[in-house]
DNA sequence: CATCATGCTTTGCACCGCAAAGTACCCACC
DNA sequence: GGTGGGTACTTTGCGGTGCAAAGCATGATG
């Protein structure tokens, strides 16, 4: 059933795993939507996360230079702007492609066996 | 920029936790592309996972009862097969449908954003 | 001045992924 | 029959991490 060719057929390396978070998954999307950078509240907001979640999640994607971070003031409050760096555009792309990937393939395959359910998950698909 | 309206907007708490882990989106793919079920060992070399990695990981998956093992004898050698239960499948298309979301996300706010690199995950794009 | 709200950061813990070591079984081979 | 080796897993140990709760700093408000 399974060849010696199949060998890692569905490893899936490319899930970074600085990416492959839920909560970081749902930063770097919205960032990637506002290319001119989000406030700390905003993205707070967007991605349905609290205060210490998101600071530690930004604190990680900061390090790894994913995201850039610049603090300063605005209406006389602190304000953390949060922005994509270039690097991050690229990595998270990249990271996009595999995801794609994984969905293509279980898309084939749950499609190839009957068992129903499958509706819209259909790679040639269009979403309405 | 962001209203109210837009909280949560993308916090996609579809992604199961038991799911979106690498190594187990890895088995669950390979099963649902095997409805028969799979021999713990071609599983093991299609994800790519050591043996103590693929043992844990069936064990959680099989706890959330995603997955069924049986356990038998083969050739004079002890066989774990391992099946995607009905359960698993339907969770596991659902979460397939959020992950959908996300790449379509990206890829649309990603598109939309110039700065070059995106090509082959414009949502309306087919690969080659 | 006290209180409350905002905008984060730090702490603490429980959980988890991973590799290495361990167990059980079967099959040669001498 | 016993020893060595291979297959098929399971268990253990540990370093890392996500998460919530608590902490801290600042500014507005009564």
């Amino acid at each position: 059933m399974t060849s010696d060719r199949d060998d890692g057929r569905f490893s899936y390396e490319g899930l970074d795993r600085i990416i492959h978070e839920r909560a970081r998954l749902s930063v770097l999307t919205s960032l990637v939507a506002h290319p001119k950078g989000l406030p700390f509240p905003d993205l707070k907001r967007l991605c349905g996360l609290t205060d210490g979640n998101l600071s530690r999640h930004l604190a990680v994607l900061s390090e790894a230079e994913l995201v850039s971070l610049e603090k300063g003031f605005s209406l006389n409050r602190t304000q953390t702007i949060c922005r994509m760096t270039p690097t991050g555009r690229r990595r998270f792309i990249g990271y996009l492609g595999v995801l794609e990937q994984v969905v293509r393939d279980a898309a084939v395959a749950a499609e190839r066996s009957p068992e129903g359910g499958v509706r819209g998950l259909d790679p040639a698909t269009k979403p309405a």
